[in-house]
DNA sequence: CTGTTAGCGCATTCAC
DNA sequence: GTGAATGCGCTAACAG
C-alpha cells in the first residue's frame, strides 16, 4: 500500500500501461473504441494505482461541473434538510452533486455563499432566499449564467422560478377550520415575522377572522418558552382570554403546548391548539396537535426536477435561451386534523 | 444587464482593465503589490463584469481544494444533520468548503460518495462509516492521501482518526440508573443491531443487567410502530411482564412511547421508559422521557477540528508525514432524568 | 510595481 | 484502434 502524497494522474497511468493518454481517457468514459485487451490493462493500471480523475481538469475544459447548490438557512433544520434529502436524490439521479451551504438567514452570508457557489461553477442553483425583497441579490442572481430556484420564499419582482408552499391558503383553511369548530377568540402566534412565509400566514389568518367577524389579534414576540409563558399567561389573565391559539411555525407550537401543559390549561377543551407545519412527535402527545402540513420532500425534489429541467432544456436548446416558461409552483398544504383543534382522529 | 452564456475570465479581465493577468491575480488574492490606481481600476472591472474566479482552474494548479468532505447515513436525521451544521462551521472558519453526502447506510452507495468526493480532491475527509468492519472501506480509505476523520463509529483496525459516543458507558450507566430506581425486569428494545452504536449499547446494557444480576432481555426487532406495539404488548401479556424499558434508539423510544400510551399503562408506574439519544419533545411530551443524551454537535465539532489539525500539521510538516499521533476522541454521555424513568426533575 | 510564460490534468480534435 | 497536440482558467516563477 503506498500512500502519495499526490494523487496518481491520467498521464502516469498511461505511462505506466504503456499507452497513450487518449486511451486511458477513453476507457475513463466508458471504454468505447478500445480493443479488449488494452481495455483490461488500463483497467487493471487504474484499479492498481487507485487512480480518480480530477473533476477539476474536466471542468476546467468547460463542460457541466454535475454540481448544483443549494442555500438553505440552516441543515439542522428539519425543514430544510428534509428538503435538501430530497434535492438531493433527484440530482443524484441526474449524476449530479449537490452542494449544500447554510444562510443562517443572514443576507451577507447568503452572497456569501452564493459567491462560493459560483466560483464553483455550479450548473444550477437552488435558494430558500433570506430576503424575499433584497435587491442585491435579485441583481446577483440575475445575472447568473445558470438556472435558479427559489424554494419556501420567491424571490419578488423578478423572473425567477420557484416552489413555495400556499401559505396564504393554508393558513385561512387552518382558521377557517378553528372558526368551524366555535372558537371566537382566535389569537395568532409566532415569531421571525419579517419572514415572507410568516407575513404570508398572517394574512391567511387575517383573511378569515376579519372575513368572520372576529377579532384580529396577533403576535409576533415569540421567540422562545419565556416569551411564549409571558405572552399566554398574560392573555389568560386579560379580560378577554382567548379560546385558540394559532401558531404560526413549529417552534412556537412546541413552546405554546409547553406553556399550556404547565399551566394545566385543558387543551382543547379550554383552550384549542393549532399549528402550521408538522413535526415529529405532534401525533405523539397528549393530545396529539393538529397541524397544517408541508409537502416538504415535494419542495425540494419539485425545485430540483425545475432545475434540472431548465439544465436539459437549456443544453438541448443549442443557445442559452431565456427560459420561455418560467415556472412559478405553489404546493398545497394539508390539514392534519388531531386532537388539539378539538377534532377527534380515527388513529390515536 | 448582460447575461452571458459563459462567465468571465481572468484574462477577459485582464485585457478589459489593460493590464496583465498577473497583475488581475494579484488583486483576487488581496491586491498586495500593486499600485492602489491599478488596484481601483481592476476591482471596478471586476465588479463590471461579475467575474467570479474559476475554482476548477485554482484546483488544477494543485493547491489545496479548500474542500472537505462528510459521508454520513443521511442529511434528513437530525443526530447527523446537527453533526454536519457544526462541522461546517469549523470548515467556515477555516476558510473551507463542506460537501455532504448521504450513504443511507449502505457501503456500496458510501463507496461511490467517497469516490465521488476523491474525485473533487477534496483536502479531507469526514465520514460515519456504514459497515465498521469493512475491508473494502478500509482499504480504500488507507490508500487516500488525504486525512479522515470517522465519527459516531470507528473504522476498526485501522488507524484512523475517530470521534465517538461512549455508548457503552453511556448505556451501562443509563441501565445502572433503571437499576437503583428498584426495576428488576429492564427489556431492552432496538432496531438495526448491525450498526456499531447499538451493538455498545447492548452490550453496556447487558454488563450492568449481569453485574446486578437480572435478566438479560433483549428485542432487537422493532423497525416501526407495528413492531413495537407487537413486541411490548406481547410481553406485557406475559408471564413475566417487564417493569422497565430501555430504548437504544430516537425512533424505538418514540415507538415505545406511543404504544404505552395507546395501552393506557402508567408510565413510569406500571412501567419505566429511559431511551439512548434525546430529541426535540422529549421534555415537552408527559411524562417527559429520561434519555442518554450525545454531545451532538461537539461530535462535528470535534471530528472537523481534528481534520483540520492534520490538514495544518501536514502542511506547516512539509513532507506529508504519516501522523504521529492518531486520535481517538472518546466522547462523554450525559444522563438527562426526566420523569419517565422514575425521576423528578426540578424543570417540569 | 508589472507583464510574459509555462504548466496543472483532462477531453478533444485530427491524423495515422 | 490509437496517439500527439492543443487549450480550458489560473497561479507562480521569472524577467523587466
Amino acid at each position: 500500500m503506498i500512500k502519495r502524497s499526490a494523487p496518481p494522474t491520467l498521464s502516469e497511468v498511461a505511462r505506466e500501461a504503456g499507452v497513450g493518454t487518449t486511451t486511458v481517457s477513453r476507457v475513463i468514459n466508458g471504454g468505447a473504441r478500445v480493443s479488449p485487451k488494452t481495455l483490461a490493462r488500463v483497467r487493471r493500471v487504474i484499479e492498481q494505482l487507485g487512480y480518480m480523475p480530477n473533476q477539476a481538469a474536466r471542468v476546467l475544459k468547460g463542460d457541466r461541473t454535475k454540481t448544483i447548490g443549494l442555500i438553505i438557512p440552516s441543515i439542522a433544520d428539519p425543514f430544510f434538510s428534509s428538503c435538501a434529502e430530497a434535492a438531493q436524490a433527484v440530482a443524484r439521479a441526474n449524476d449530479s452533486l449537490l452542494i449544500v451551504t447554510a444562510s443562517h438567514n443572514d443576507p451577507h452570508t447568503e452572497i456569501e455563499n452564493l459567491n462560493i457557489l459560483i466560483s464553483h461553477r455550479v450548473d444550477g442553483l437552488i435558494l430558500a432566499p433570506a430576503n424575499s425583497q433584497s435587491q442585491a441579490l435579485r441583481d446577483l442572481l440575475n445575472r447568473l449564467s445558470v438556472p435558479v430556484v427559489a424554494i419556501d420564499r420567491p424571490v419578488s419582482n423578478s423572473s425567477i422560478a420557484s416552489v413555495v408552499t400556499d401559505n396564504f391558503k393554508g393558513a385561512k383553511t387552518a382558521t377557517q377550520h378553528l372558526i368551524d369548530h366555535g372558537y371566537k377568540r382566535i389569537v395568532c402566534l409566532t415569531g421571525e415575522s419579517t419572514l415572507f412565509t410568516i407575513q404570508e400566514r398572517i394574512r391567511g389568518y387575517r383573511a378569515a377572522v376579519e372575513a368572520a367577524g372576529l377579532p384580529y389579534s396577533l403576535n409576533t414576540a415569540i421567540k422562545d418558552y419565556k416569551s411564549a409563558e409571558y405572552a399566554i399567561e398574560s392573555m389568560l389573565a386579560g379580560a378577554h382570554p382567548p379560546d385558540a391559539l394559532f401558531t404560526l411555525k413549529n417552534s412556537t407550537t412546541t413552546y405554546a403546548f409547553e406553556v399550556l401543559q404547565k399551566l394545566n390549561v385543558a387543551v382543547p377543551k379550554s383552550v384549542a391548539l393549532l399549528g402550521f407545519d408538522d413535526f415529529e412527535l405532534a401525533s405523539a402527545v397528549r393530545p396529539s396537535i393538529s397541524v397544517v402540513q408541508q409537502p416538504v420532500e415535494e419542495i425540494g425534489r419539485v425545485a430540483a426536477e425545475l432545475l434540472f429541467d431548465q439544465l436539459l432544456g437549456r443544453r438541448n436548446a443549442g443557445l442559452p435561451t431565456r427560459s420561455k416558461r418560467t415556472r412559478h409552483v405553489l404546493l398545497e398544504t394539508h390539514l392534519i386534523q388531531r386532537s388539539s383543534c378539538g377534532c377527534t382522529p380515527s388513529v390515536a
